[in-house]
DNA sequence: TCAGAGGCTGACCGATCGGTCAGATCGGTG
DNA sequence: CACCGATCTGACCGATCGGTCAGCCTCTGA
């Protein structure tokens, strides 16, 4: 079946996403897969290399994106605007990926140990350091870590919500929030 | 070995909340509980009856606390004081609990499923519908999810810091961020 | 017409999981 | 001494996991 139509591939990594946001990526089994795409186990593995590959190529254009988010902070002159940058940067982030980081939910402390999120945790660091406004407070890096976690663990809960309308809660909800600089 | 002394329950129930709180309860296998207490795997079946009735008498406390909690914010009778309790109900159970809240971590969805969270889900969602000031407004529910989310996410990662500092912070910012009601 | 490449399958593999079970080892009791 | 119940062990079980492999089918192009 489906011998013209060389979209397998494509629809494994639907069907990935789709059981990955349902039940968790070690919560769904290549054959969870196979069976959702209608083919078998080892047709997705014709497809992929292995089961890590098909999350990492779920997760690359988020992963692209939060990239370029840390080097932009990285290169703001002063606390105040890297604050600014990091937030709204994030904000902007989630709501656009909300799909993939949903994928996550739930998974984050093992996840991270996979080759695709390698620099993620030290890029998470510098995110909250610039929402702390590059505080050592206590009070200032509790009140980012709280943000930041709460909204890559919820953004993808909300797929009533339009983006602008998500966008919006979630940067005023920042402004609020956050403690400012100095 | 350990011939004399009953206490290997005891001994267990710590070794698996370290091993928890480090893997996960998905990714902790009896066999490293039973290896961290120095003991046999069906040893430690001889004192719990599966897996889950580790986790079980575990978090047995700190559901009891949340049940009160939950009365406590029901018995309310207008909005605004409903998010007053809830807001410093919860930021309490969040500190006195953090290192069982920490076994979660990361494992919220699926962990659900288990008897001995059975009514988490119905509660969480009151405690959000409280912490929203009973608005129906997306803004005030996003803001309400994405904190609670994020204090339970994050309060086990403080070690460091004492529960009063931790407290405030949570308050100060729950006071803040929450939108007031009306 | 036929070789070959791409796409796919079923059978199978070793590892690991939670859990079971018969029995060994002990301290205490009559 | 014999017996008992509590504690614990090693061997084992069935299920499931990610992954491999030989080979089959179909389409294509020389």
């Amino acid at each position: 079946m489906a011998r013209p139509t060389p979209q397998t591939h494509g629809d494994i990594l639907a069907a990935a996403a789709r059981r990955f946001a349902a039940t968790g990526y070690r919560g769904t089994s290549l054959q969870d897969i196979a069976s959702e795409v209608g083919c078998s186990k080892a047709a997705v593995l014709y497809h992929f290399a292995n089961k890590e590959a098909i999350l990492t190529e779920l997760m690359a254009p988020a992963i692209t994106v939060l990239q370029s988010l840390d080097d932009r902070i990285a290169a703001q002159p002063d606390p105040a605007s890297a604050q600014q940058v990091a937030a709204e940067g994030f904000v902007d982030l989630a709501v656009r990926f909300r799909r993939e980081i949903a994928l996550l939910r739930g998974e984050f402390p093992e996840l991270l140990q996979q080759p695709v999120f390698a620099h993620i945790h030290e890029i998470s660091e510098r995110l909250i350091d610039a929402m702390a406004g590059r505080s050592e407070r206590a009070s200032a890096r509790i009140c980012a870590l709280v943000l930041l976690a709460g909204i890559a663990e919820t953004c993808g809960q909300f797929a009533e919500v339009s983006d602008e309308e998500l966008r919006d809660a979630l940067l005023a909800l920042l402004r609020r929030a956050l403690e400012p600089v100095h």
